[in-house]
DNA sequence: ATATGGTTGGAAATCGTTTTCCTGATTATA
DNA sequence: TATAATCAGGAAAACGATTTCCAACCATAT
């Protein structure tokens, strides 16, 4: 393998100059710029990136850390956009990613934890699917050892930023929406699990339009699950207008047990997965773009890793209808 | 940081002494063992995994490339599971993963991509999702540069395994399954896309049925598009008994358009996934255990880097039935 | 002609390990 | 008892970059 040391021979010149010319320092001639340059083509040189994350020690060496759903593969989708929008804005900006997923972590201690991911050189973690009350990871990011940007959950410090859409005004958006078109006069809300941060920003903007409205509003825990919603559904949806729902997976679990019971009630979701349009009928929903969040979420991370502040950020979020002719474009 | 120097100074022994005990060599005293691992212990070092990786010069990195599929997000599922059997079985063998997607590389040569992963000291690689007309990546496996393995490929080199189910019989299998329970006597088969590797091997089991049983069959290419496999159900199911599918997604087309053609028609898919479910109907269907697979791919390049020759792995599958209540567990 | 200041490029220390020798000391063998 | 063989542990050289510091050089100002 070709080192440092060659090439500088290869040009005549000290190896010094060609790691400035390499690192674009100033204070090299541009003759001698280009004899280095030269020389790094002829011998086909590539850098040790290894040598030199030891020799500068700023590494950017980066953890991804997903908390895969564990519930249904059916919204694999949501964690591979995550993965995707990460990992190709990373490689962009020149970060070292390195993927985890919660569950190996799961039987270690937050000491642990930190030991190991420090034993790999991580400066900064992305983290998503960060739960209320997952308190080892929540204490790893208080004690800010790392850089972090975590995507929906609000924990914002010196070195800590999140990102995340509105989640309180989407679900006021896309069931109020949905009510309208409807006209609608009671709701049932099918919500997600308790002590979840977006659960909680749901339930609110759920509640507000309920109050702007006058309207009823029936809540019914669904836990993000697509059998829970399907038997609320049967249980409460005959007595109401409209069932919102704070997930697309709910979502369908409603409509499915709507067509069984063979009675029409508009239904609306969240998030914008694929599997709306096998829903068998459409539905309205809050298009996230998960992709783009993890990727505005690398950005940040290094921003961070650049010495700036946390802060939150808000993205944007789309309603839209979903059908089958949808997926099939 | 707390450096391999200190523990020496704090232990009272030399720095090689205590790299030696950190990795376990002979000729160390059970008394020095435990000295040094006291002061680890009280000093909370960890192992600089940098600085060990440019000293033993076998990093043990490892490149995950991933052919994203772009045709739809319903099937992400199944790139989800070879990643995260891939890099669950990495962590556990202590190979560094790194995860890249091939539209990284799409405007690349081969010798940017060579360079590239080189410069980011990858030693072998795990692919999913190589075509048989990537020859860029084709070129760099024959080369040799890497140790590689392949899922659903058949390149066996020196340096290069394979690992897949027997794609040919389980293609003969589902649909012998299927047309004996239905008592079909002929077959629409909407294959995959031409020159893939698993589309002639599927290709096979199904002719191979044809003759075996004496039955009229009929080739359609699908392109493992869900549109496609839709449309050539409604121009051909009408006159045929059974429509086996090279994939599930088309199955799932195939059987939205029987649904909308109001006829019935045995449909059978390939791959297990759990939008099967939410076809609307039951379907046959060949579940492949992507997780697996990933992970005996991970073994493998382990034992590859080790020394190991390339050589092709078999795995199993099962005949499944998928139906609505399956995801709802 | 000398002093001053700004470029340019090289020598050498450093990062934190691994690994190769090498030296004593201890034990086994003849 | 002499000699060889084994073993424990240390010194120092890698690994391949980055970075600091310094010397040499040139141009400008005095």
């Amino acid at each position: 393998m070709v080192s440092i040391k060659d090439v500088a021979k290869h040009a005549g010149v000290a190896i010094s100059t060609v790691s400035k010319v390499l690192n674009n320092y100033p204070n090299v001639s541009e003759d001698t710029k280009k004899k280095v340059n030269e020389a790094v083509k002829e011998l086909n040189f590539l850098p040790n990136s290894v040598a030199a994350a030891l020799s500068s020690k700023q590494a950017g060496r980066v953890a991804l850390l997903i908390n895969l759903n564990t519930r249904t593969q059916a919204i694999d989708e949501i964690d591979m956009r995550y993965i995707s929008g990460a990992i190709n804005k990373a490689a962009e900006l020149g970060l070292d990613v390195n993927t985890f997923f919660f569950s190996m972590f799961e039987d270690m201690t937050e000491d642990e934890i930190v030991r190991y991911l420090c034993s790999q050189r991580i400066h900064g973690i992305i983290i998503c699917g960060l739960s209320q009350n997952d308190t080892v990871l929540q204490n790893i990011l208080r004690s800010q050892v790392f850089k972090a940007v975590v995507v929906d959950a609000p924990i914002v410090n010196e070195s800590t930023s999140c990102v995340s859409i509105d989640q309180e005004k989407a679900q006021y958006d896309v069931a109020k929406k949905t009510v309208m078109d409807n006209k609608c006069k009671n709701i049932l809300y099918i919500a997600g699990k308790q002590n979840g941060y977006v659960t909680e920003e749901r339930l609110k903007g759920i509640r507000r339009l309920a109050q702007e409205l006058d309207m009823d509003l029936l809540i019914r825990e669904g836990e993000f699950s697509e059998k829970k919603a399907r038997e609320i559904t049967f249980q409460e949806a005959r007595k109401r207008d409209i069932v919102v729902c704070a997930s697309d997976l709910m979502a369908i679990g409603a409509m499915r047990a709507l067509m069984e019971m063979d009675i029409f009630r508009p239904v609306c979701g969240f998030d914008g997965i694929t599997l709306m349009g096998y829903a068998g009928k459409q539905m309205n929903t809050v298009r996230q773009d998960f992709k783009r969040i993890a990727s505005e979420a690398a950005k940040e991370l290094k921003r961070l890793l650049e010495g700036g502040d946390g802060q939150q950020i808000v993205l944007d979020y789309e309603l839209v209808r979903m059908k089958y002719t949808d997926v099939l474009a």
